[in-house]
DNA sequence: ACTTTATCACTCGGAAACTGATATAACGCT
DNA sequence: AGCGTTATATCAGTTTCCGAGTGATAAAGT
């Protein structure tokens, strides 16, 4: 019963980080930003730009879904978003995809590899 | 003695794609597409105006150079292009962040594992 | 108490990248 | 000769990216 998720791939840098971090915990937009720094150690940073651009984009694709503001937070100035399980597949799916590249760049890289015997 | 490759990071779909096509072997631009296509099975498609502007990008950047005409080769029209080893050392660095980003959506993707006990 | 730094959300305009339609032409086959 | 494929390339339209900037609250330091 697969849908054709294929038909979203493959995903930008961008929006690839976002999901990523989405999968881990439900997170807000400033959250995202460090959060997406420190899993990259830095090489990577997202401007605030295009985090919601992309964020609004993926709400409307129905790969993430805000949930507003958490009573029990102590800022209430977070807007939360979680990964919908649409969401879930289209990352899974291009993890996929990115294991393949991985793969057969691996294999063009290094053709010929000192073995150790 | 390594330089910062990781100003170059990360690549676009697009970049990485053909890349990691001319990792394999030196190749024109019409073949490029036909091998993006196929690698990806079917589900990327690299259109003209992407595979030139990034092939221009990519030589002005120094990751690829053009061969020009093959001397031997059956169809004077073709123009090859091959990957430099700052291009290869480029490539190298992206598999790497892509490697730790696969790894990290796996633990994300899987938090709880069915097991079979 | 007061100042500074960090956190948080978001907008905006310009730059860069992507995309497919189109142009042009040589090639291979019947 | 005619036709589909191979091949390079450009162009305009769209999408995406990006960071500077705005505004505000919360936390930490002095």
């Amino acid at each position: 019963m697969k849908e054709d998720l294929s038909a979203f791939l493959p995903l930008s840098p961008a929006t690839l980080y976002i999901l990523l971090t989405l999968a881990g915990n439900d997170l807000h937009g400033y959250g995202i930003m460090q959060e997406v720094s420190r899993q990259s150690e830095g090489q990577y940073k997202l401007g605030p730009g295009t985090l919601y651009d992309n964020l609004q984009k993926l709400i409307d694709r129905r790969f993430v879904q805000e949930l507003g503001h958490r009573p029990g937070d102590d800022d209430p100035r977070r807007r939360y978003y979680r990964l919908t399980s649409l969401g879930r597949g289209v990352l899974a799916a291009d993890v996929v995809r990115l294991e393949g590249v991985v793969r057969e760049a691996r294999i063009r890289l290094q053709p010929a590899k000192p073995r150790r015997a």
